[in-house]
DNA sequence: GCTAGACTGTCGAGAACTCGACACTCGCAC
DNA sequence: GTGCGAGTGTCGAGTTCTCGACAGTCTAGC
C-alpha cells in the first residue's frame, strides 16, 4: 500500500518565515541520495548540512574494531550536522543515509549567515539540537535496558513515521549492524514478529502490516523520543506522529 | 591515599576571561551537596545551573516503571543546565549528586544575561554542549556492546577523574541503577575485580588500587569520551586527564 | 555495648543473546 | 532462462546476565 505521498518538506525549513527563508533559499540546493550513501565519518568537517524532505540518515558511534551502532537518527523532523551553523565542528558519528533521502542541501557558511540574522533560525537550531540529545540519552538507557524486539520494532516504527510508504527495503543484517546485535538474532525476531502478523518480509524488505501490533510490542522509547521531539519543534515534527496522525485521519 | 587536593576549580569557569567572569561573579553562590541529593527530575525548569569544581553529578533517564539508568555525568570539567543559559528549558533527565559535591550555582536567567555579552562564553556553553552529545552517542554503543565489567571500569575511572581522593563512597546497589543491571551482577564483578588487584572494596566504599589496571580492563568509551572533552573544551576538561596528569606527573 | 536495617554474599534455574559456520534460497542482472 | 552472490535459515554450544529470595555481615545511631 502506499501511503499519501507528502509533500516534500522540512520541518525546520518550514517553520522558518519566509522572509528569513528567502535570504539563503538561493543557496539551497536539492539532493537526492541512494540507501548506503556515506555523508560524515567521524571527524570529518561538517561543510553542509542536510534538510531531509522525504528519508533517514543514521547516526553510528563506531568502535575501534569496526563494529557500529546507531546513536540516533535524522528525518524530515531535522536536519544533519545543523550545529554547524553556529560554528564550525567536526562530525561525531558516522552518518549514512538509511533509506532513499530527497533533502535540502546547504553548505555551512551560508547558513552559519543566515543564522546570525535570523532569531528563529537560532532557536530552532537550538530546539533541535536540544531533541537529538533526548534522543540520545534515552537511547543509552533503551539500549541497555530493552530487548531486542522492541527495539526492532522502534526502529521500524521510527522509520515508518519518516518515509512514504509501508515497505521498507533493508536487510537483516543491516538492520542488526544498527542494533548493535547479530543478524541471527534480527532473523529470530523478525520471524517472531511475522508470526504476530505485525510485518511481513521477504529477501531484502519488509512490509509493515499492522502498525498499532507494533505500537504495542515497542517500548517507550518510541514514544518519548517522538514527544520529546514534538515538544521541542512543534507537532510536525513529525515525521513524526503529525505525519502519522494526518494518515491515520485520512485513513 | 588522599590525592592532592586540586584548587576548587571548574574548567568552564577558568577558561572565561576574568572581564567575563567578573560581570556575573556577584550572582554565584558556592553550594555544598550532600551525596544523593536530586537536583532536577525531567519536566522540572531549570532555574539554576551549577558548576562543579569537585564531585559529580549523574543525569539519569527514568523509565516508567521507576528503572533508571544514567546517561551522562557532569564534573568540574562542565555545567549541569548549562543550556538554560541560552533560552528557558527543561529537564531531560534526572539530575543528582553522585558523590559529595562543591559547586558554583548561578540562576539561569543571570547567566542568560552574561550569555548574551560575552562571547567566550557562548562559546563554551556551544562546545559543552556538543562534548554532551558526544559523551551520551558514546554511551549508547557502550551500553548495547560492552560488558557490565567494562562499563564498571568505565564509571569508577570517569568517577576518579574528578574527585580527590582514591575513595569512592558507593553501594552496589547504586552502580547497579548507575548501569542498568542488577546489583547481584555487581556484586561479581566487584569480587572479581578485587581479585585482580585493580580495586579493593567493603561495604558501601571502593579503593581504586591500581588505575591503570582499570584503564586495561575499561571499554575504549572510556578514552573516547575524554578525548571529546578536551578536543571540545580544552585540556583542563580534565576533571578528566588534565588532573590525572598533573596527578601523575607529581607522583 | 547492642540492635536494626542497610548492604553484601550466595544460589539454582532460566532467559536472552552470542558465536561461528554451513546450508539453502531467491532475486537480479545478463 | 540461468547463474551467482547476497541474503536468510538453521544449528548446537556457550556466555552473560537476570530472576527472586534468603542468609550473613557490618556499621551507624542510640
Amino acid at each position: 500500500m502506499q501511503r499519501p505521498v507528502p509533500a516534500l518538506q522540512n520541518s525546520l525549513l518550514d517553520a522558518l518565515p519566509p522572509a528569513d527563508l528567502a535570504r539563503f533559499a538561493q543557496h539551497i540546493v536539492q539532493v537526492e541520495l541512494d540507501r548506503g550513501r556515506l555523508l560524515y565519518d567521524p571527524g570529518d568537517q561538517i561543510d553542509h548540512i542536510y534538510f531531509p524532505h522525504d528519508g533517514v540518515i543514521s547516526l553510528m558511534t563506531l568502535m575501534e574494531n569496526g563494529q557500529a551502532i546507531e546513536s540516533t537518527t535524522i528525518g524530515p523532523e531535522g536536519a544533519l550536522g545543523l550545529m554547524a551553523a553556529v560554528a564550525p565542528r567536526q562530525s561525531l558519528s558516522r552518518a549514512i543515509v538509511q533509506t532513499p533521502l530527497r533533502a535540502a542541501r546547504i553548505s555551512a557558511e551560508r547558513l552559519h549567515e543566515a543564522w546570525e540574522r535570523s532569531a528563529t533560525l537560532r532557536h530552532l537550531v537550538d530546539r533541535h539540537t536540544e531533541a537529538l540529545y533526548g534522543h540520545a540519552i534515552q537511547s543509552v538507557a533503551c539500549n541497555a535496558l530493552h530487548s531486542v524486539e522492541a527495539r526492532f520494532c522502534r526502529w521500524l516504527l521510527t522509520c515508518h513515521d519518516r518515509i512514504s510508504t509501508d515497505t521498507v527495503a533493508l536487510t537483516q543484517e543491516f538492520l542488526a549492524d544498527m542494533l548493535g546485535v547479530q543478524r541471527t538474532t534480527v532473523t529470530a525476531v523478525a520471524r517472531s514478529l511475522q508470526a504476530k502478523g505485525v510485518i511481513r518480509y521477504r529477501r531484502g524488505v519488509v512490509d509493515i502490516i499492522d502498525r498499532a501490533g507494533l505500537q504495542a510490542l515497542t517500548c517507550e522509547c518510541y514514544g518519548v523520543i517522538r514527544d520529546t521531539y514534538q515538544r521541542l519543534l512543534g507537532p510536525a515534527a513529525g515525521g513524526l506522529n503529525g505525519r502519522g496522525e494526518r494518515w491515520i485521519n485520512g485513513q
